[in-house]
RNA sequence: GGGGGCGUGGCGGAAUUGGCAUACGCAGCGGACUUAAAAUCCGCCGCCGCAAGGCUUGUGGGUUCGAGUCCCACCGCCCCUACCA
């Protein structure tokens, strides 16, 4: 017997696989197909555990669902643009392209290593220019489109990364890749127009039925959708005379969701950004104190904005405006807790209604006028006054509260003219009678708002793609025309002094597509999320130079039915991809609206104390350091043995060493059952010769084994998967050790061996592929064999051991028949547990089939 | 503040539809083999108890013949999100 090394066999069959094309993508359209995908990596360097996860949870369901006769399209590809590139490039004094090949060049070794089954020839590297020239292509469609807007908003600015970034990439007020604040900057940038699918990406959110509820459940909230109300408020002069006829320059517009408790309005507030603002007070005495307030709320970083209960800034505008339900005259304030980006940026303030308002009215000392009453508020009042519950709520009369807080809650609204007596909250009959009183006197409207907004995609980064557009003095912006991609990058800019693409001339000069005249080329480059919001598309027809991708074969290939990787792509990269299927379904390329059926979020790999894995705590597992150790089959197969794929999981060593010994007794084990094993026979002469029970035990639990297998595969529970293969080798084991090798049954021997090592060879692709060949003889690859079969009659003991309950509470064990009768069960039952029911009332008998009877006494 | 999730031996975890809690493995203990060690193989291994027996899935209650699983309250931990009107 030769002895399990895989340090020998890996190698060996890495190479064979690759002469032979192995994990070449068959393309069998007679064949179903399923595309498995695992979310591919940024270059960054040597690849993690999490990437070992990752890539070893893909690799395991594309080659099981090889062998259960699908046409796998099962890629590799690189997320290569990115600012770490030019930190690297600034850091080794090279360029962000030597760094970024070089890391690829690495981390593909390493996947090879691991003898992940990719076939490489439809390798996409998103800073090829072969593959960028069609991301351009997609920008200028989505123009056409009319999706690509250019224009000057409150941005997210990262000084760091010197760039812009989308409201997705900033978390907690710091930007998600160097963790350092955002600054709010009113500049001119390029949006996608995301928002004007929000309502298909929330509605369709519900057709995900293969998503983790959380994450749909987080993309849901970040779409945020929520039904309300706009109401027109009217400006009132300087002077603060509400105008005759009011004109739309007259008008400031807030949105709602509280519409019921407008008799409770009594101030407004506007948001330090909102447009139009200085003009409101210019010239006033109130003018300082505002731009005092814009310029201290500019100061206030986004990191403090984001903190819970901050102290609320205002000042009174010295403006009023008229309230459309009643007339009434309010102050107008500007105040740093309103948010320009959301809804109008104005506010009707309703302190008795919003906690927000009412911190805010209690710190100025605005009224606060109760029209909302509380049930236990109103029948305290009844008590009190004697009077009844509507008398109590059409007199109440007072003018301003002792609450500790608003009341924000479902109530009775008091005060509140003809509405009096209703119930008021959100969707509730108060709001909507309110709001069809003023859609018919031209106040109001029903209005949906979402808290998404457009996706800032321009940054002033050299290493991304070129937004493919000029700018010309006649012609304004101009879209490159289609035939001139791809926009180049050039690559003799030296960014180790400073040199961004605005500093490179020859890219910068250019002549407009529209008029001949010289123009200038816009310099920005796109975010790299763009880049791999459609990279799965291209997988399906890499290689193409005509188009993006064939419509054909993407609608062959598409959507991908398994989709795998991390959890901190939630909103991002899922929405963004979900955003870019649907663009491009309309413009005809594809005939799907969601790209991905089926998502696994892995779990995160932390150290043995639980803690994350980080070069600056120094705790960091090498999974090329456990290879050379242990072997890539034993790392593949351990990770997925140790918990769930979707749980975190705490990486231990010994356990590894656990998992190496069981690839080992596989290794004995087949050899043995093959009769190869010579005096290396796990026989021992001596033992009881029990064979023949061991045999029958052995091949019952090739069939049990088989399926509870199968079902965990399907359902990648793959931890419990190999659980039950090491029942199978334990089972062999046995049978081994009490069948003298010449009275083996050979044909029980051959058929569990060739089983175990099918069912094993998703895992340990490159041991089992060995025993393949040289234990069992095979020519061809165990990774293209058919699946096992198995028999659930087979699966099945001819008697079962049942628990004997007395009142729930195990108190006999008894052995019958698998088929006995249900009435000879009883029998048996009431025999074994006779002590514990003593003379005690049998009032009830319950048999579970091959479980338990339950006997319930008084 | 809002939303979601989790809590099972010394450890990772299992229990798929309400049906024998702790499968499988790690660690530990004992044994065989060995001059010895490693490797391998066998056995034990939730807690209390000498035992009979009793107890046990964060805590307390409920539904049920039967609850880790369903319902209610509480405690603890984790994740997401946030002046979103």
């Amino acid at each position: 017997m030769k002895e399990y090394n895989p340090h020998e066999i890996e190698p060996r069959w890495q190479k064979v696989w690759e002469e032979t094309e192995q994990y070449k993508m068959e393309g069998d359209a007679s064949k179903p197909k399923k595309y498995v995908l695992e979310m591919f990596p940024y270059p960054s360097g040597d690849p993690h555990m999490g990437h070992a996860r990752n890539y070893s949870i893909g690799d395991v369901i594309a080659r099981y669902n090889k062998m259960r006769g699908y046409d796998v399209l099962h890629p590799m590809g690189w997320d290569a643009f990115g600012l770490p590139a030019e930190n690297a490039a600034i850091k080794h004094n090279g360029h962000p392209a030597t760094w970024t090949y070089g890391n690829i060049e690495t981390q593909r070794s390493v996947f090879k290593r691991m003898g992940l089954s990719y076939d490489w020839d439809r390798t996409v590297r998103t800073c090829d220019k072969e593959y960028y020239r069609w991301g351009q292509w997609i920008f200028l469609k989505m123009w056409e489109m009319g999706l690509v807007e250019r224009r000057s908003n409150p941005v997210n600015w990262c000084e760091s990364c010197h760039t812009v970034l989308a409201n997705e990439q900033v978390t907690e007020g710091v930007c998600w890749r160097c963790g350092n604040p955002v600054e709010r900057r009113e500049l001119e940038q390029w949006y996608f127009k995301i928002t004007d699918y929000a309502q298909e990406l929330l509605d369709d959110l519900d057709k995900l039925e293969g998503w983790p509820e959380r994450v749909k459940q987080m993309q849901a909230n970040w779409i945020g959708r929520s039904e309300g109300a706009e109401v027109d408020f009217v400006l009132c002069d300087k002077d603060g005379n509400a105008p005759a006829e009011p004109t739309a320059d007259d008008i400031i517009t807030v949105f709602t969701t509280r519409a019921d408790t407008l008799f409770g309005c009594s101030f407004f507030v506007l948001a330090p950004e909102y447009k139009g603002l200085k003009e409101l007070v210019a010239g006033s005495e109130q003018e300082a104190a505002v731009l005092d307030l814009i310029a201290a709320s500019e100061k206030v970083s986004a990191v403090e904005r984001a903190q819970g209960d901050r102290e609320k800034h205002g000042v009174f505008t010295g403006r009023y405006v008229v309230n459309p339900i009643n007339g009434q005259k309010v102050p107008v304030w500007v105040a740093d807790y309103v948010v320009a980006d959301y809804g109008t940026g104005a506010v009707m303030a309703v302190p008795c209604g919003d906690q927000r308002d009412f911190e805010f009215a209690r710190k100025y000392d605005l009224p606060i006028v109760p029209i909302i009453l509380m049930e236990d508020e109103i029948a305290a009042m009844v008590e009190e006054s004697g009077k009844t519950r509507d008398e109590v709520i059409a007199q109440f009369s007072a003018q301003t509260v002792d609450w500790a807080e608003a009341h924000a809650a479902e109530g009775t609204l008091v005060q509140s003219g003809k509405y009096t007596g209703m119930m008021g909250g959100k969707h509730s009959a108060g709001e909507e009678a309110i709001v069809a009183d003023l859609e018919a006197a031209g106040t109001g409207r029903r209005k949906v708002e979402f808290r998404l907004r457009d996706w800032l995609i321009s940054r002033q980064r050299y290493w991304g793609n070129p937004i493919p557009a000029i700018y010309c003095d006649d012609c304004g912006i101009v879209p490159v025309p289609y035939e001139d991609l791809p926009v180049e990058l050039p690559m003799d800019l030296d960014i180790t002094k400073g040199e961004q693409l605005a500093d490179h001339k020859e890219f910068v000069e250019c002549t407009c597509p529209k008029c001949g005249k010289p123009a200038r080329r816009e310099t920005d480059t796109m975010d790299t999320f763009t880049c791999s919001s459609w990279y799965y598309l291209r997988y399906c027809d890499p290689h193409n130079d005509q188009a993006p991708f064939d419509r054909e074969l993407v609608n062959r290939y598409m959507p991908v039915d398994q989709y795998i990787g991390g959890i901190e792509h939630a909103i991002l990269h899922l929405l963004y991809s979900r955003f870019f299927t649907k663009v491009l379904r309309d413009a005809g390329m594809l005939d799907f609206d969601e790209p991905f059926t089926n998502l696994l979020c892995q779990g995160m790999v932390k150290d043995e104390n639980g803690e994350t894995m980080s070069k600056s705590k120094g705790n960091v597992v090498s999974p090329v350091k456990m290879m050379d150790a242990y072997g890539a089959d034993a790392v593949r197969t351990y990770i997925l043995f140790m918990a769930p794929p979707d749980k975190d999981l705490d990486w231990n060593e010994a356990g590894l060493g656990g998992i190496y010994r069981f690839l080992n007794r596989v290794w004995r084990i087949v050899y043995d059952l093959m009769g190869q094993a010579g005096e290396e026979t796990l026989y021992q002469p001596g033992s009881e010769s029990q064979a023949a029970e061991a045999a029958k035990v052995l091949l019952r639990e090739r069939h049990r084994v088989v399926g509870k297998a199968t079902d965990d595969f399907e359902r990648n529970n793959f931890n419990t998967a190999i659980s039950a293969m090491m029942e199978l080798a334990n089972a062999a084991g046995d049978y081994l050790r009490k069948a003298a090798p010449a009275a083996r049954d050979a044909e029980l021997g051959r058929d569990v061996a060739e089983t175990l090592v099918k069912l094993l060879s998703p895992m340990a692709a490159h041991m089992t592929e060995e025993l393949w060949h040289t234990v069992l003889g095979h020519e061809d690859s165990v990774h293209e064999q058919a699946w096992p079969e198995f028999d659930p009659e087979k699966a099945k003991a001819d008697e079962v051991e049942l628990a004997v309950q007395i009142n729930g509470k195990v108190k006999a064990r008894i052995t019958v028949a698998a088929d006995a009768a249900e009435d000879a069960i009883i029998e048996t039952a009431l025999e074994a547990a006779a002590n514990a029911i003593g003379d005690k009332t049998v009032v009830k008998k319950i048999v579970i089939p091959g479980r338990l009877v339950n006997i319930v006494v008084k």
